[in-house]
Order: C-alpha cells, then sequence, then structure tokens
RNA sequence: GGCUCGAUAGCUCAGUUGGUAGAGCAGCGGAUUGAAAAUCCGCGUGUCGCUGGUUCGAUCCCGGCUCGAGCCA
C-alpha cells in the first residue's frame, strides 16, 4: 500500500493512522456530520482531513478563533495547503471587530452544514470550542442573546449585589449558579432582566427536550498523554511566534474585540508593550495554552457520544 | 585564601523565640447553553543541602563540609 505524501507538518505524527471504526450508517439519507473533537494541538485538523478524503467530506470550523480574519496564525487555522484539496467552511469568516458567541456561530454554521449535506457530502466539524460545538448538537436553549448594553452595566455593579439581585428575582437559578463567578451570575441576572421571566424556568425546558439527543450523534474524541500533549503544545507555540505571530498580532492594532481575548494575543501584545521579554511572551503562550488544552479535555469527557480515538504515536 | 549572606514543594520565597512546615506560580481534578482560547471552584509529605554535636526532641542552636551570591585580599 503507497503511502499518500503529506505536507511536512512536523506536528503531524507522519502517517496519521487511518481510523477504523467509522460510522457506517448508509441507511441515512442526507451524510450524517461526523464531528472531530479534541483539546489544542491534538491534531484534530489533520484527522479531519483525514475522515474528508475517505467520506467524501467537507469541513467546517467549530473553533471559536478560527472563525476571525487575521487571527490565522495565533489561533493555529488549517493551513493554505490543507485547504486547498478539501473545502473548508468558515474559516476567517469575521472580522476581528465583530463580536462572537455560540448563538451567532450556530446561525453561521447550520445553514453551511444543511448546504453540504444538500449535494451529498458528509460535513466534518472540526473544533475544539465545546460550547459551540454543543449548540450544535444540543441546540440553543430559548435564551436570549446577550446584550452589551447591559452586560456593561451589570459588570460595574459589585458581585454581592448581583447576587442578591438575582435571589430575589430568581431564587431557584441562584441556587444552581456558582455565586463566586460573576460572569454566570450576570448572565442568569441578564436573562431575567432581558425576557421578564426566569432564567430557571427558560433552563429546565431547554434540558428536558435535550435528554436524548446524543443518541444520533457521531464523532472522534482525540486522546493523546499529557506529556505528549505538553511536547506538542511547545512546540507549535516556538513554530508560530517564528512564523509570524507577532506580525499578525502587531496587525491588528489594539482594538479591544473579543479577539483580544486569544491565547496568544494578549502575550504577544504584552511582548509588542515592551512589558514582557520573547522568552517570557514564549513561556506564558506555553502555559495558557496547557491549561485550555486540560479544560478542553475536562470538558469533552462528558460528550460520552463521542468515540475516544488515539492516534499511533 | 579570608569574611558575610543564602540553601525549605517542580519554581520564587515565607516560617518555626526547638515539638517534623505554608503562600504565590506551575501541576492535577472539576464546573461550564449566547463573552467560552472566556469565567470560576477544589487539591499542599516536602530526605526543610550533607554531616557530626547539644537536647527528652533539631528544619530551627553549635561545629565541619558542599554548592551559590557578594565583599575583601
Amino acid at each position: 500500500m503507497a503511502k499518500s505524501p503529506r505536507p511536512s507538518d512536523p506536528l503531524s505524527s507522519g502517517g496519521t493512522p487511518v481510523p477504523v471504526n467509522l460510522p457506517d450508517d448508509k441507511s441515512v439519507v442526507a451524510p450524517q456530520p461526523i464531528y472531530v473533537c479534541g483539546p489544542t494541538a491534538s491534531g484534530k485538523s489533520a484527522l479531519a482531513v483525514e475522515i474528508a478524503r475517505q467520506r467524501n467530506g467537507e469541513i467546517v470550523n467549530a473553533d471559536a478563533y478560527q472563525l476571525y480574519r487575521g487571527l490565522e496564525i495565533v489561533s493555529a487555522a488549517p493551513s493554505k495547503d490543507d485547504r486547498a484539496e478539501i473545502p473548508h467552511h468558515l474559516y476567517g469568516v469575521l472580522d476581528p471587530d465583530d463580536s462572537a458567541d455560540a448563538g451567532k456561530y450556530l446561525r453561521l454554521a447550520q445553514p453551511v452544514i444543511e448546504e453540504i449535506q444538500s449535494r451529498d457530502k458528509t460535513p466534518v466539524i472540526t473544533g475544539g470550542s465545546g460550547l459551540y460545538l454543543k449548540f450544535l448538537t444540543h441546540g440553543p436553549a430559548p435564551l436570549p442573546q446577550g446584550d452589551p448594553d447591559m452586560r456593561a452595566e451589570l459588570d460595574a455593579t459589585p458581585l454581592s449585589e448581583l447576587v442578591a439581585k438575582l435571589q430575589e428575582l430568581d431564587p431557584a437559578e441562584a441556587v444552581r449558579t456558582a455565586l463566586h463567578n460573576r460572569r454566570y451570575v450576570s448572565r442568569a441576572l441578564e436573562i431575567c432582566l432581558l425576557t421578564g421571566q426566569r432564567a430557571s424556568e427558560l433552563r429546565d425546558r431547554w434540558e428536558e427536550k435535550t435528554r436524548e439527543v446524543a443518541a444520533g450523534l457521531h464523532g472522534f474524541l482525540i486522546q493523546l498523554p499529557r506529556q505528549i500533549l505538553h511536547d506538542r503544545i511547545a512546540t507549535r507555540t516556538r513554530m508560530m511566534l517564528d512564523h509570524g505571530a507577532i506580525d499578525e498580532v502587531a496587525a491588528l492594532g489594539n482594538a479591544s474585540t473579543n479577539c483580544a481575548k486569544a491565547i496568544g494575543v494578549r502575550e504577544i501584545r504584552d511582548f509588542l508593550a515592551g512589558e514582557i521579554n520573547a522568552a517570557t511572551c514564549y513561556e506564558r503562550i506555553v502555559v495558557a495554552t496547557r491549561q485550555y488544552a486540560k479544560r478542553q479535555e475536562t470538558w469533552f469527557r462528558r460528550e460520552t457520544w463521542l468515540t475516544p480515538w488515539q492516534p499511533g504515536i
């Protein structure tokens, strides 16, 4: 068997083994999406391309930051070479100044996925943003979109006041909310204030509906030993910094939009401002990326419908 | 060569007026339905550099040694 030539990506483990247990449901009319999940730097893109090759697929991004234009290097978006062979969707479709959230992502992705299916191709949905993926797989709860003005107001209010207000408006939600987590308290309160209804009731309705959704889903969860993942993160960070990440962030300017929160952007901005040296910048990106990868693993562990997949190392 | 200071968790350090020790960071675990690469929560046994001595008891006091930093030659 001839090995197909592969782009020389030092991060790919060379000749990615072919998944053996792809779901085989030829009875289904529209090709069902295949999800490729896993922590950052685990090789999702390479596996997705491999699956797309075999299944007549097209790749759909499910990564919150690869959505943005001008963030390709820092967000480790698939390269031009990768994208040449297989059609890739939803990469670099947002302007750096655009805001994004899981609902917006869902509205973006759903039509793209349906369009791919209408051409009898398999959507291969690839990305590491757990919440965005969850919207795709389980649908949105009937909750209002975030409101920037209200958030600005809530952000300016002491947490203790937010908690007291939530306990007053929706005691049931207050019990379920991590009250030391300002983000979650704000969001719960925002829902109540925006809708005039109880967040707890709206959420209950959704949870009942989604209970059995996972049955029809299939996808893969890439699992790598922690040490190997850490090595890959270090290597990738080095490559990013040596191949344009700094120029990319400089070109973003100082806009404090969504993508200012991306790992790499924060650290490189500090470096460009002269606050930290190059070694510290590198080290901070590596550490932040490792921590992110760990959070992703925690998230995906709960998605038990995913089939674990260990690449041959 | 002499003197001074330091040596405690993976790292940076605190501390014990002698009763075997604790912070930050890292790491590990967890939560997470419209900011998610975000946000938040939980987890601290380590020959207290080595070696003698004093003591009921030494990481702490005393001697020697090793290593590091600084000063004087």
